[in-house]
DNA sequence: AGCACGCCGACT
DNA sequence: GTCGGCGTGCTC
């Protein structure tokens, strides 16, 4: 009888791997736990175990495992289950899927560590100059890692070396796993055991700061039944720790190391009542009144009706037991304020997970759900979909609508809002889908095809009105000479007014830099990226010229370099551009600006955000940052600069997005309590989208956009799956494209689109060409999915073809 | 992905 | 003659 287990790599392999095990392995090892097992010639990987069987069907010679890491599985059984949905949906290998889940660290990495053979009678004479060079190093340092090693090395190829010195028998080659897991440590005091009160004045003695000292230890101690940190005396006196240590030597404290965690638990021991209006409540009656019959529900309440009130009691409602809830958020970092809100309701504990924190505080937290069952509340951006719930029983995805939800790069190329759908049917939990401004495609499935339950709160909070909105025709100011650089003569007015009310204005720009092509008058020449396919932007604080695609950057230029001539202008504006208008025509109006650009450092965003809470701007500038769920009281004016370009994008969901946009970035005037107004210019405001966009009635606009999707054949009438095609010979990535169409073409006939290159045709030196699949509701989705994988497969077996990269990804945004 | 193997050009 | 370039194929 022989015993296998079937295991996940963290590799880019479309399948899964089998080793032989043992007896008691195989009653040990439950799916779920760490293996190391070797892989290749002399690799030594962390898998995950998928399965154990005492059958195996395959003509390759198998290994062993080499060890077992786990007593307990570190991955449960339905997150193997959401992983494997994941990479058959999303068309990936699995073991991206396990890198995507798991915090790097908890995979144990091997490194090959080198000594020397103590065995073998070494001949220095016979070794050339690196090679005795290594043998050297290696008689100080007992053992090197290759890392290490190469670094003494730096001539010539390492492995070579290595290999030719283990060939004469002079050096032995392990392969040694470590975890790059590290535990934090603090350093605390205590008193020296048995030490009596009356002892520590005599051996304190006469000194002030150290009688200072211990008063202070005493006082903390009192506050705490914790250990006493160092760093708690930092405010005592800067000098604490000579004078701790002057007390040690005295025999008064010790020092001590112990373990800490890495605060990521936020706990709150008062936490706040909350009141919900006749409205909110009904709404939130309606929506558990919803959930009986469908576990699925969209929400849609208007900006400023009060979402997270319902969120809070709805989440308070499903706190019970060990129950969990997940609160996803489109992007942790513009949701600081949504966190610190919700927090303080909630004297559960409540964790919040994101891309910002460091391996370690992932790993720490990993293991917090994992072995206990402390934590209830999770707040996350899109990865936490693949934290290990053990018991969840309520989703909400915030933002639904929010393009952020969709990964691109790297794979796995998930939807977090589609994909916690099937997350909470593994888990039979319910799910709230909330939004100001549904997705066409959850606005259809709620309302069209009812597969979503759907409740709708239409009031602001308050009854506060929806902001009036003034379209302004900046081709009719200018004409009538009422423009100003980048401003009508009516904004200006009412940012003005704004600022003598003591209210603030919202101003919105869809880029940053000051100015996205710089053209020569003259020669009509635009500065490229060297390489991407696009104009450069000019920067003016920094004087450069920047391509925001791969962050190339060069000086900026006054002289056309093509011609040679001065007279060079820039087209178009940005955030930037904004900014400094602003501050000229009112030198004394206090502007701040949130893009890209200034908030590079950690806690940049925060800060801007936080000072103009606190009123200490009249004017924010910035790019969709602003339109992002923030909350600030004190707005009553918002300006959209040019709306046009939000609606130019060649894209079948532009509209909508410009729907959204609007709706969003309004939503931002006029919260507290009285109407707010909104400003939007534009070049072409006559546009009949346009029109419609903002005078229109939003019903008719989500009829019309079901129509086209329709007639037109867009999701949700069809799903999507873009094949992309990449290589920096653009002969390349036509013919294989072309080659991948041709084979594709009898299953699909006229609903490929393409292949065509994408709007931005070059990106990082590499040329991009697409192919859209269409795929009709009465096709087997799975079947397409083969027929695309299999027709990559013979593609790639031409050798003309393999170095293309191909990029998969389904139902693309 | 990573890595070994293997087949061709530029050097001691 | 050798070193090292990267194209190719494989990993239970």
């Amino acid at each position: 009888m022989s015993y296998y287990v079937e295991v996940i790599l963290p590799l880019p392999l479309d399948q899964k791997f089998t080793y032989f095990v043992s007896k008691q392995e195989f009653d040990f090892i439950k799916p779920g736990m760490r293996i190391i097992v070797p892989f290749g010639k002399s690799k030594f990987l962390t898998a995950i175990a998928h399965s154990v069987h005492q059958e195996f069907r395959g003509s390759f010679e198998l290994k062993s495992i080499h060890q077992i890491i786990d007593n307990w599985p570190v991955v449960n059984e339905d997150q193997l289950k959401f992983w494997d949905w994941i990479s058959k949906y999303y068309m990936c290998s699995i073991g991206d899927v396990l890198k995507a889940a798991l915090p790097s660290n908890l995979l144990l990495q091997s490194e090959t560590v080198i000594s020397i053979n103590p065995n073998a009678k070494i001949v220095k004479s016979n070794l050339n100059d690196t090679e005795y060079l290594l043998m050297d190093a290696l008689e100080i340092n007992n053992q090197l890692s290759v890392d290490q090693a190469s670094l003494i090395i730096t001539k010539g190829n390492i492995f070579k070396i290595i290999h030719a010195l283990s060939e004469k028998g002079f050096l032995l080659i392990e392969e040694k796993t470590y975890s790059k897991y590290s535990l934090k440590y603090a350093k605390y005091v205590r008193l020296k055991y048995n030490i009596k009160e009356k002892n520590i004045y005599e051996l304190i003695n006469k000194s002030t700061n150290q009688k200072l000292f211990y008063e202070h230890y005493k006082q903390l101690k009192i506050n705490s039944n914790d250990d006493i940190k160092i760093s708690d005396f930092k405010l005592l006196k800067s000098s604490y720790i000579s004078i701790l240590k002057k007390m040690e030597e005295k025999g008064i404290f010790e020092i001590f190391e112990k373990e800490v965690k890495r605060n990521i638990m936020l706990v709150n021991s008062k936490p706040k009542k909350i009141v919900l209006s006749e409205l909110q409540h009904t709404a939130l009656e309606e929506i558990n009144l919803k959930f009986k019959s469908n576990n699925i529900v969209l929400f849609k309440g208007v900006t400023s009706s009060g979402k997270t009130e319902i969120y809070i009691s709805l989440i308070k409602k499903y706190l019970k037991d060990s129950n969990q809830i997940l609160f996803l958020v489109p992007e942790i970092a513009l949701t600081t304020q949504l966190v610190t809100r919700l927090s303080k309701f909630f004297s559960e504990n409540l964790i919040v997970y994101h891309s910002g924190l460091n391996i370690n505080q992932r790993a720490e937290l990993w293991n917090e759900l994992i072995f206990t069952n402390k934590t209830k509340i999770i707040i996350g951006a899109r990865s936490s979909i693949f934290l290990p719930f053990a018991n969840l029983k309520l989703i909400i995805v915030d933002e639904e609508h929010e393009v952020s939800y969709k990964q691109f790069d790297p794979s796995p190329r998930y939807n977090a809002r589609d994909a916690s759908i099937i997350l909470s049917n593994i888990h039979g939990a319910n799910i709230l889908l909330g939004t100001a401004t549904p997705s066409v495609e959850s606005y259809l499935n709620a309302k069209i095809t009812e597969k979503f339950a759907y409740v709708e709160l239409n009031q602001r909070y308050k009854n506060i009105p929806m902001p009036e909105i003034q379209l302004v025709d900046m081709l009719e100011k200018k004409n009538k000479k009422k423009k100003y650089g980048l401003f009508s003569d009516i904004l200006l007015q009412k940012i003005k007014l704004s600022q003598k009310q003591g209210k603030q204005t919202i101003l919105f720009q869809n880029r940053r830099g000051y100015s996205p092509v710089l053209e020569c008058n003259d020669c009509h020449h635009v500065p490229r990226c060297i390489n991407c396919d696009v104009s450069l932007t000019l920067h003016l604080s920094k004087n450069s010229l920047k391509c925001h695609y791969c962050g190339f950057e060069e000086k900026s230029i006054n002289n056309c370099i093509k011609c040679g001539s001065r007279d060079l202008i820039s087209k178009g504006f940005g955030t930037e551009q904004v900014e400094l208008e602003l501050k000229d025509f009112f030198p004394d109006l206090r502007v701040a600006r949130l893009d890209h650009d200034t908030t590079r450092g950690k806690n940049s965003y925060k800060t801007i955000i936080q000072s103009f809470e606190n009123l200490e701007f009249d004017v924010l500038i910035g790019t969709q940052m602003v339109t992002k769920g923030l909350d600030f009281k004190n707005v009553n004016l918002v300006g959209i600069m040019n709306i046009d370009n939000s609606l130019n994008y060649p894209d079948f969901r532009s509209y909508e997005r410009c729907f959204q946009l609007v709706q969003q970035v309004s939503g931002r005037s006029g919260r507290s309590d009285e109407k707010g107004e909104v400003i939007i210019q534009s070049n072409n405001p006559n546009n009949q989208i346009l029109q419609k966009i903002i005078y229109g009635k939003e019903t008719n606009f989500f009829q019309e956009q079901i129509l086209d999707r329709e007639s037109f054949k867009y999701p949700p009438y069809v799903k999507l799956i873009k094949i992309t095609f990449k290589h920096q010979n653009i002969n390349k990535v036509n013919n294989s494209s072309k080659w991948f169409h041709r084979r594709v073409y009898p299953y699909f006939k006229s609903n490929i689109l393409g292949p065509e290159f994408p709007y931005i045709s070059r990106i990082r030196n590499k040329y991009l060409k697409s192919v859209l699949i269409k795929i009709p509701d009465d096709y087997s989705l799975s079947g397409v999915k083969n027929i695309i994988k299999k027709s990559i497969n013979s593609l790639q077996s031409i050798s003309e073809f393999r170095p293309v990269r191909i990029i998969v990804d389904v139902d693309p945004y």
